[in-house]
DNA sequence: TTTATTTTTTAACATTTGTAAAATGTTGCC
DNA sequence: GGCAACATTTTACAAATGTTAAAAAATAAA
């Protein structure tokens, strides 16, 4: 079981002992392409790990959605506002492909925060990643213009650009579709 | 001293002992309006609290300067990349008032996080909140125009609006200074 | 106060991106 | 295959924002 575990990208800094503990509490769950596993306007009650697959987390907009997030194998995946403020969140995250994952109770992971050191620097550590992560983001949409983006997107997440539909990726550039469309063809 | 630093909006949430043990390391620091206290391409191996000011933080381009984040009083400050990666930072620190900002290094706060749960948490925490706050602001960009972007700024940050130029505010809000003046100006 | 410096606004024009709708391409299913 | 549903591209036009430059206003310095 822990072996499993520790072949998962985010799993493999922590020691037996906190995989253990870990292992005690989590459970394996395979849901199909489209399942909505996060929904917004609700406290969802689990932190996911992505074994396999791939997800956006998206907002609904009057007659939009935003993709702002993709996770693929090895990526958390949670509720930001349920995880963070125990309230109820902005966002849906909707499995892409057939899918497999790991799941943690909050409430199990908090009371692990209350005990363990180590699984709690874990936890800090992936929020700092994500951080930085968004960070970026924001100013690579000052900085850049949207085919440069584009590009950067393809060097970084290759396997994402041939797996995802077009009209997400626009979204998470933040451009819409027919821009993307012209950038594309404009660059081939 | 104690008491001093519980009056800081960031540190309320610790305990006498944590806050002793904080403040074993920390030092009081006072710089006048225009200092950088936090250079690109450099590792900045302190992690600051704004006590009394405000600061904000940039990123350098070829013929344009982009504020991305805004610190008043009460909040903590650092290098995003020194503090989570231990490499140089991207980002530069400017203070815009003459301010007094309590400090404690890098390499004293990951010791303190390597032994004691409640500062950890707390670190853990601090991450989470500022990656919720920029998460928020990247869906914004998304779904409000640059004016209620605006409108929005003035009624979550009264103080700033008084306090800082609009040059910077502009950048902070996506939008150049001319289109930040047009909207000002149609909104009166 | 007067001058110098910086910030903010205004103007004219160029560019980018968005919107809506149609055309084309793709996928999956009966 | 052929239909239905969905995804992508293309077109024409509209709206928003950027660029450049200059004037006006505000702020700081002498």
């Amino acid at each position: 079981m822990i072996e499993q575990l520790r072949n998962i990208a985010v799993f493999t800094s922590l020691s037996d002992d906190s995989l253990h503990e870990i292992s005690k509490h989590i459970e394996y769950v395979k849901y199909k392409k489209g399942t909505i596993i996060i929904h917004a306007d609700k406290i969802e009650p689990y932190f996911y790990v992505l074994e396999k697959g791939i997800a956006r987390a998206y907002c609904d907009g009057e007659n939009q959605q935003i993709t702002f997030w993709f996770g693929q194998s090895g990526n958390v995946l949670f509720s930001f506002n349920s995880y963070i403020n125990n309230r109820p969140g902005y966002e849906n995250v909707e499995l892409l492909e057939n899918s497999t994952l790991i799941r943690i109770r909050l409430n199990d992971l908090f009371l692990l925060y209350k005990d363990n050191l180590e699984i709690t620097n874990w936890g800090r550590k992936i929020a700092e990643q994500e951080l930085i992560a968004t960070e970026r983001r924001l100013i690579d949409r000052a900085f850049k213009g949207a085919a440069e983006r584009y590009q950067e997107f393809i060097d970084q997440s290759p396997e994402l650009i041939k797996r995802v539909a077009l009209k997400h990726i626009a979204s998470y550039l933040g451009v819409t579709q027919v821009t993307l469309s012209r950038i594309r063809a404009t660059c081939k």
